[in-house]
DNA sequence: GCAATGATTTACT
DNA sequence: GTAAATCATTGCC
């Protein structure tokens, strides 16, 4: 949280502050890694520090941290970002918008706006053309605000854990 | 091999 | 507020 993601797609880098994520563990129903390891998730049983992106609905592409070890299939969806370098390029990848705050206030649209696709499965985050720098930033933990996630109602129960975290104050966070 | 469905977004009623 | 778009992955035949 608070760090900066940056992508480097076709030689036009991307970049913003992370302010809204969603955490996910194969011990619970919202994850894809529920059900065991399947070819699609098997990105998340890797080593942590590597990307997990995963195209939903056929139209939206998810990018996800994998945080855990090994067998260990933790990840982080980043939902939403406050850009910070190549907006203008990220306008042009979304087309006409009508305001700046909704360029990547969505897991979905944060990922098209940086030009995240299924090529950076599995990427590392530390040696390939996405990365997370700490750019230093002090950020109080009272700025932090932990609600329950959005859009996995079929989870059950599991769906009301409070695993999003948000930035108080943050104008792009997601909403819809 | 074929039908069902989803970590969503957008448009329309 | 509800429904459609749209395709990779999944599950079952």
């Amino acid at each position: 949280m608070g760090k900066i993601l940056y992508t480097n797609i076709d030689d036009i880098i991307t970049g913003g502050r992370i302010v809204e994520t969603e955490a996910y563990s194969w011990k619970e129903r919202g994850s894809h890694a529920y059900k065991g390891k399947t070819n699609r998730n098997a990105v998340m049983f890797n080593q942590g520090g590597i990307a997990y992106v995963y195209l939903c609905y056929g139209i939206h592409h998810l990018f996800n941290v994998v945080t855990n070890h090994m067998d260990v299939a933790d990840a982080v969806l980043i939902r939403a970002l406050e850009p910070i370098v190549g907006i203008e390029q990220m306008k042009k990848r979304r087309g006409k918008i009508t305001n700046e705050f909704q360029l990547t206030s969505g897991p979905g649209k944060l990922s098209k706006a940086m030009g995240i696709d299924r090529n950076l499965n599995g990427k590392s985050l530390l040696e390939s053309e996405v990365w997370i720098e700490d750019d230093g930033a002090s950020l109080s933990s009272k700025k932090i605000v932990a609600s329950k996630r959005i859009g996995i109602d079929y989870a059950g129960e599991d769906a009301l854990l409070p695993w999003r975290f948000t930035i108080k104050d943050s104008l792009w966070i997601s909403s819809t």
